[in-house]
DNA sequence: ACACTAACCTGCAAGC
DNA sequence: TGCTTGCAGGTTAGTG
């Protein structure tokens, strides 16, 4: 269920429920998600206690002792922490214990993915962008790096080499509220028109991310599912319908294999 | 260096 | 009712 809000979420209710937290034991169930999990993370993890949580992207990171579990959610991966014993559920792939509750990755997709690392330095966080709500991600950001970029906006944005955590959702989102057209080459966006798309990207996110606190209550909750759909939407998912600005008819296009939303009327 | 595609999966809803 | 099709919140490796 994850676009960076929700990663985020997930990150801050881990915290409040597994902080300082012995993991007792590891049971994977299934080793085959995006890249395959390696037995050895089994003992690596073991006996190890987390000493913080961070998020980078869309990876959350268990601190631990000695090294740290890297975990990306995919499209369809959720995390639950529940008291212990809990009766498993379909695509439960990857169990944590601790001494009074559990933790488990559901993930039906499989396009989630788990690491150890001894230390961060390593090639998928390497590769990663800026954070969207960090100093790095200022004004001119974007229309420095859009120079010479001859590919459409939605995919420039979405592009996690240059900015992480603007998934699918926001990117719809934050270009409508901009008034930008997604086809719009990259390079072809006045320095003015990224000032506006870089706020609000970062007003996107982090009204999503104050949603997503109230998500948080249910997180401990057997069937605590996100309830991401809350939100309100200005395009995304909305073809047919009319436009909140300008009541134009919202249309679907097929962008980079992704449906793109938005309204042909207001965003030029 | 850049742009774009195919690929990794399951589940659900819609259409026939 | 069952079958087929299309679609879903991500991201990498590979190709040209």
């Amino acid at each position: 269920m994850p676009e960076l809000p929700e990663v985020e979420t997930t990150k801050n209710g881990l915290k409040k429920l597994l902080l300082n937290k012995k993991i007792l034991k590891v049971e994977i169930r299934n080793p085959n998600l995006r890249w395959r999990v390696d037995d050895s993370i089994i003992f690596k993890l073991q006996s190890q206690t987390i000493q913080s949580f961070s998020r980078r992207g869309k990876y959350i990171l268990f601190n631990l002792d000695r090294g740290h579990l890297m975990i990306h959610l995919g499209m369809s991966g959720n995390i639950n922490v529940t008291d212990c014993p809990t009766s498993l559920e379909k695509h439960d792939h990857f169990l944590l214990y601790f001494n009074d509750r559990m933790m488990r990755l559901n993930d039906p997709r499989r396009f989630g993915s788990i690491f150890f690392l001894e230390d961060l330095n390593h090639k998928l966080l390497n590769s990663l962008g800026v954070e969207p709500l960090s100093e790095d991600f200022h004004s001119n950001y974007l229309y420095i790096n859009s120079r010479k970029k001859s590919r459409n906006i939605k995919s420039f944005i979405m592009d996690g080499k240059v900015v992480v955590g603007v998934g699918n959702i926001y990117a719809c989102e934050s270009l409508h509220k901009s008034g930008i057209n997604p086809k719009t080459k990259a390079c072809n966006i006045s320095r003015e028109r990224y000032q506006n798309l870089s706020k609000q990207i970062q007003n996107v996110l982090r009204k999503a991310i104050k949603a997503g606190g109230t998500t948080l209550q249910d997180f401990a909750k057997v069937d605590g599912n996100p309830g991401y759909f809350s939100q309100e939407l200005s395009v995304y998912g909305r073809e047919n319908e009319s436009c909140y600005k300008c009541n134009g008819k919202i249309r679907r296009i097929i962008q980079n294999q992704r449906s793109t939303f938005y309204c042909p009327i207001c965003q030029k």
